[in-house]
RNA sequence: CGGGGCGUAGCGCAGUCCGGUAGCGCGCACGGUUCGGGACCGUGAGGUCGGAGGUUCAAGUCCUCUCGCCCCGACCA
């Protein structure tokens, strides 16, 4: 008890404890009274293995769906990841802040995203009782945007950025895969302020490699992206992808070049179906021929010479008619964006049958009442195989824009697997990813809509140009051990390890080696070590499968043994081999070890 | 919001088809024996079987409604 009390006098009440640690090191946690116990069993509710492991190795507990509580171990880490994140932004001359989680909806009114169909419902909306509309914040642009306009005057105090790491919740409609995808979560958002373009630019390039740093001192592999920024965007943004199996998001990328694309904005080189003198329309008979395979097939040419219909509708059910050369596939967040961003769902039988369309063979020839939306592929062939509009029959040698018109015209195809790259022509691959972090360039967008200017040194006043920067405490933290585990559990970079140094005690019964443990704990503390101290009377067994599934990097064992040796064994976590040392070189070891 | 699955002790599960005193393993508490890779013996605590109605002499089990959680899809500023 009294080695305890030393301990503690180590994080001195009413100290913050964590920034002691990272400062000055040596914080102090016996396993016997920490709050949250390990889970010897798989939990059956998770499905992916950081899921599982967060949740076996004590870090966190559902709460709800989406909603988690952070147990100290958990909390451990996030704060070590945010703290990396602080140090970045704060090179990049960001400044801390904190707004509020609880919005008023006059804000999100200013800036025409209360009523706009983009968040819709997962922006949680409800009354004060003074009958105000309040929101959940689920970003900050609304308030940081107002923030800038009572505090920002003049050209003369731009370029700042400020940020925070803040609580947000979105009311997704499904929460899943742990921590990956939940619906309250924190995050570190920043807004950068510039009076003009070319400054966004030039500190677009600063934050860009801010955020590379932060992966890599999490010790998390990415890749940087071009990305769809939905019709909330700017002009140009990048995520920062964690390749995994388990991501929500395709990743298109070249090998020989570099090309790094979301399969949402990807582009390729699509090629071009055959050219010929137009020839004219043919009815042709194609009974129970459904698909593009099967049409091709029976009227003997390439799938590419033959045009596919794809049919989405808005929310009013009014359909929209892809149409897209027959070897490609249609992009639906690129359609989406041509049709000014409208949310699309797959057309249900009824809205083809409201609409005249016979499904399988759909024919943009003479269809009416719909929106025709054609890729630029459909214009670099000749005399296309397409449907009749009629059961049972197909057309040949339609043409654009001889046959038929369509609203526009433009890429809306989706990059697959060996196409060819738009940079360098070499084929492009595909995999899957976990957005840790997106950056984008707002422009003016927030700055108009709510009247933040400044006064520039023309004497004019003119919106701020903004810059909008986010990534994900947890998912990362998740992401990370996605990246980092083994079948005993997890493996913790050092940089975000909630401990240096896991102390297993063997032998609790033996007044000796309790002794010993107790004095070696305080001398690790003293010289600087966060130290989990596992002081249980548990058996070897579960002591050293619980620190493999906690995964601290430096597990140092003292047992009878050892102390006969006048030594420790020390064992790395990322590693098999145990290594007896003595207790004069310990302290250095340790820190050969985790640098 | 469509499709599927699951709610029984802290965790993992059986029991539900075919109604008849609520069980198993782990964990937890106490005593003892062990003591370097999830020890053993004994004793014990812990469950309105997610909730509400209904059928029945009798409901964990059958019926209706409802809530929650998970998975696939849709969705994802």
């Amino acid at each position: 008890m009294l080695a305890r009390v030393t301990a503690a006098s180590s994080c001195p009440e009413g100290t913050d404890a964590y920034t002691l640690s990272i400062q000055a090191g040596g914080c102090c946690m016996r396993f016997s009274t920490m709050f949250g116990r390990t889970w010897r069993e798989i939990p059956s509710e998770a499905e992916t293995e950081s899921h599982r492991l967060s949740l076996r190795a004590a870090l966190v507990r559902q709460i709800a769906a989406g909603i988690y509580a952070y147990l100290p171990l958990g909390w451990r880490v996030l704060r070590k990841i945010t703290q990396i994140m602080r140090e970045e932004m704060d090179a990049v001359d960001g400044q801390e802040i904190s707004m509020p989680v609880v919005q008023p909806a006059e804000l999100w009114r200013a800036s025409g995203r209360y009523d706009a169909p983009a968040p819709g419902p997962a922006l949680l909306r409800f009354k004060d009782r003074g009958d105000h509309d309040m929101v959940l914040g689920m970003t900050h642009e609304e308030v940081v945007t107002a923030l800038a306009r009572q505090e920002i005057n003049s050209y003369r105090q731009l370029p700042l950025m400020v940020y925070q790491i803040q609580t947000k919740f979105r009311d997704e409609p499904r929460a899943r895969g742990g921590l990956i995808r939940v619906r309250e979560f924190v995050m570190k958002d920043g807004y950068s302020f510039h009076a003009d373009t070319n400054s966004l630019d030039t500190y677009f390039e600063r934050i860009h490699q801010a955020y590379l740093n932060v992966f890599a001192r999490c010790g998390v592999q990415v890749f940087a992206v071009e990305a769809d920024s939905g019709i909330f965007g700017g002009s140009q943004s990048y995520e920062f992808m964690v390749l995994s199996s388990i991501g929500e998001d395709t990743l298109v990328t070249c090998a020989a070049c570099g090309y790094a694309a979301n399969a949402e904005k990807a582009t390729f080189v699509k090629g071009e179906a055959a050219k010929g003198d137009l020839l004219p329309i043919e009815k042709v008979a194609t009974p129970g021929a459904s698909t593009i395979q099967a049409v091709a097939a029976m009227v003997g040419v390439p799938t590419r010479q033959t045009l596919k219909a794809v049919f989405m509708s808005d929310l009013e059910g009014q359909v929209i008619f892809a149409l897209i050369r027959g070897d490609l596939e249609v992009n639906m967040t690129k359609l989406s964006n041509a049709l000014g961003g409208v949310e699309l769902h797959a057309s249900t039988t009824d809205e083809l049958k409201a609409a005249g369309i016979v499904p399988g063979f759909a024919s943009p020839v003479g269809v009416q009442n719909v929106r025709v939306i054609a890729d630029e592929s459909i214009t670099t062939g000749t005399n296309f195989v397409a449907g009749a509009n009629e059961p049972g029959f197909h057309l040949k040698n339609v043409n654009y824009p001889r046959d038929f018109t369509a609203e526009q015209v433009t890429d809306i195809a989706l990059a697959q697997d060996d196409d060819p790259c738009p940079n360098c022509g070499q084929p492009l691959r595909t995999s899957r990813g976990i957005e840790a972090g997106h950056i984008f360039k707002l422009g003016t967008k927030y700055s108009s809509a709510m009247e933040a200017t400044f006064l520039d040194s023309d004497g004019t006043a003119k919106p701020l140009v903004m810059g909008c920067y986010g990534m994900g405490t947890g998912r990362l933290l998740a992401c990370i051990i996605e990246q980092n585990y083994d079948e005993r559990g997890i493996i913790w970079p050092t940089s975000v390890a909630p401990f240096q140094v896991h102390l297993v005690s063997l032998g609790t019964n033996n007044p000796q080696v309790v002794e010993a443990a107790e004095v070696l704990y305080q001398e690790l503390l003293d010289g600087g070590f966060d130290v989990l101290y596992d002081d249980r009377a548990e058996s070897a067994g579960v002591k050293f499968n619980d620190a493999d599934l906690i995964g601290i990097p430096v597990r140092i064992t003292i047992s009878k043994r050892t102390i006969e040796a006048n030594s420790v064994e020390c064992k790395l976590r990322r590693g098999e081999s145990v290594e007896l040392v003595e207790r004069a070189q310990l302290a250095g070891w340790i820190r050969q070890a985790l640098a």
